[in-house]
RNA sequence: GCCCCCGUAGCUCAGGGGAUAGAGCACCGCCCUCCGGAGGCGGGAGCGCAGGUUCGAAUCCUGCCGGGGGCACCA
């Protein structure tokens, strides 16, 4: 019996009692069902009577009384008893509790997935660096929960479009161009420019494909640069990105906006819905309209459009692709462009709480020895994504990263996580799996098969209770990250299974030992270790983390 | 000045209104004849402050204190 079914019988009890009259309430369509932390207070708990007491007019106790008499004659339900000012602590029976084995080993990788997000198709925007250097260590926040979101939603139910925007048009790119001329030439680095290794190791690799490249007039030889560049840099991002296991749907180029025509579509349906106008010789968004503290220009007055017109071309175009749900993933240092996208939104005539979703993460510190260590591109003191990955690996550094909610700031000691270390929580989980792999090839070597049925009411333990209590939360959890965005709900409950998992192989043998013969209890518990191997591992892979047979 | 985020154990952090607030690390003490000890068991210590809403607040609201980030016809 998962959760969900258990809620489904409460809602049928609370429905029998409103049918006999017993409570005069309309019924809800679900109930708060959760794994009390108590043992006392029994499998699963409800808080319904608390919740329907007032529209029932009576007493918390005595709607949980009713209902409770209801609940019991629900199948599964072994005892149903009412708790402090109005609880329903229910037990289930040991057979609808080790049914649950059943369900996730039939369901396989499929055990987790639900429809709660059904229908809704998400462009889901991340990392969008600058083609002008590596993916460093700014972005690996973004790359990692970016891509376990794409995973998680799309374990929900919903349609997903990964996108990386890439700033291809603009003075940087300039500036890019002349600072890798610059390099090639042996001048000093230009004003503003981009300085570091990468710059001259790009440059040199740009002179050795085009031998006599930096003989060409200025001019030319800078938008060579700046060319050839871009193509190693994308490149280069991209290559890095798909090591650390994450894939982009969409590449989309701000210069594609402007080449295509989508710029001046999207002022026509600006103007369109009334919110454009003309002031000091440049024309303007009024987002004041919609709770923007300024109005923004979209032309400049020299006819230039600004980056924000290409942010509302970028997400009219998006819209017109089809994606109802916008979202945006960026550092805190871009909150401030929060309240001017929604009112793009809301200025294209959308409705900026339901099309576009703007989350903010903080931005990871890092600490080197106890010293913080400035990120700067253009003064060349940059940590890259693949040199994490060379450090630590993908598995450490994803789960690392992907295991604190975006909002919480995030401090990273260099030194500790470019050293190998075995405390990483990672392996803790990992560990879980490769030990349930290990005693199943043991399994197979005994010639001991789980078979094709099991008695599962032999799944009796506490610590066999525990963590079929903790197997049948998984679902929701996915659902719940997924709802809210927060894929480290699935780290933190990794963790929590995989010591739910330790301790129960610490106390309830699976194989027989030495003579022993395969008892109907072991092959009950080849059925529940299967399952928590399909759990941990289908959580793993939300996370883009490996989940290994050996370690 | 205005806006956003964060203050929970010695440290790094979990805890989407529920019953006795959790984990890892660090520290101390235990547990291997047999499924992987990268494991298990036990020990101490905490919700920044003050109000409010609620049957019930670490969680929601207001104010204050402390820390981080942001306010361009830059990209």
């Amino acid at each position: 019996m998962t959760p969900a079914d258990v809620a489904g019988a409460i809602v049928a009890a609370i429905r029998a009692a409103a049918a006999a009259g017993e409570l005069t309430i309309e019924p809800p369509h679900t109930v708060t069902v959760e794994r009390p932390k108590n043992k006392d207070h029994g499998d699963y708990a409800t808080n319904a009577a608390l919740q329907l007491a007032k529209p029932a007019g009576r007493a918390p106790r005595e709607v949980a009384d009713i209902i409770a008499a209801r609940l019991r004659d629900q199948p599964g339900i072994d005892s149903v008893d009412v708790a402090g000012p109005g609880f329903l602590n229910i037990r289930l029976s040991q057979a609808a509790q080790g049914e649950l084995a059943r369900t996730i080993v039939a369901a396989g990788a499929d055990y987790g997935r639900t429809d709660t997000l059904a229908k809704e198709r998400v462009n889901l925007e991340f990392v969008s660096a600058n083609p002008t250097g590596p993916v460093h260590l700014g972005h690996t926040r973004w790359a990692a929960l970016g891509d376990s979101l794409r995973r998680l939603l799309e374990a929900a139910g919903a349609d997903v479009t990964s996108e990386h925007y890439v700033n291809d048009a603009g003075v940087q790119m300039q500036r890019f161009g002349e600072s890798l001329l610059a390099a090639a030439r042996g001048e000093p680095t230009p004003e503003d420019g981009y300085a570091g290794a990468y710059i001259d190791d790009v440059a040199a690799r740009i002179c050795a494909a085009s031998p006599g490249i930096v003989d060409l007039p200025r001019d030319e030889a800078a938008a060579a640069f700046r060319d050839q560049g871009y193509a190693l840099m994308l490149e280069e991002m991209r290559s890095s990105l798909h090591r650390f296991g994450v894939v982009f749907d969409v590449w989309f180029s701000e210069r594609s906006l402007h080449e295509s025509g989508a710029i001046e579509h999207a002022l026509d349906e600006l103007r369109r819905q009334g919110h454009v106008f003309e002031a000091e010789g440049a024309t303007w968004l009024r987002t004041t309209d919609f709770h923007d503290d300024k109005d923004r220009v979209l032309v400049r007055s020299n006819g230039e459009p600004t980056y924000f017109a290409a942010d509302s071309a970028y997400y009219i175009n998006k819209r017109e692709r089809g994606f109802d749900r916008c979202v945006y993933m960026l550092g805190a240092d871009h909150h401030g462009y929060v309240a001017r996208l929604k009112a793009i939104a809301a200025c294209a005539g959308d409705d900026p709480e339901r099309n576009i979703e703007v989350l903010i993460g903080q931005l990871v510190k890092l600490v080197r020895g106890g010293e913080e260590v400035k990120l700067s591109k253009r003064a060349g003191n940059i940590v890259t994504l693949d040199e994490l990955v060379d450090a630590v690996g993908v598995d450490a550094a994803r789960y690392t990263l992907a295991r604190y909610p975006a909002d919480s700031p995030l401090t990273l000691d260099i030194e500790l996580i470019t050293r190998q270390t075995s405390d990483n929580p990672v392996f803790y989980v990992q560990y879980a799996h490769a030990r349930i792999a290990s005693l199943l090839r043991n399994a197979a070597e005994l010639g001991v098969d789980r078979g094709a049925d099991f008695d599962p009411a032999l799944l009796a333990h506490d610590r066999e209770g525990d963590l079929l209590g903790a197997l049948g939360e998984f679902p929701r959890v996915v659902a719940t990250a997924a709802e809210l965005r927060e894929p480290h709900r699935v780290a933190r409950y990794l963790e929590s299974l995989a010591g739910t998992y330790h301790r129960f192989y610490d106390v309830c043998r699976v194989l027989p030992q030495g003579d022993e013969p395969a008892t109907d209890l072991t092959r009950a518990r080849l059925w529940l270790v299967e399952a928590t191997r399909v759990v941990l591992a289908n959580g793993l892979q939300l996370l883009g983390v490996s989940a290994p047979e050996r370690m």
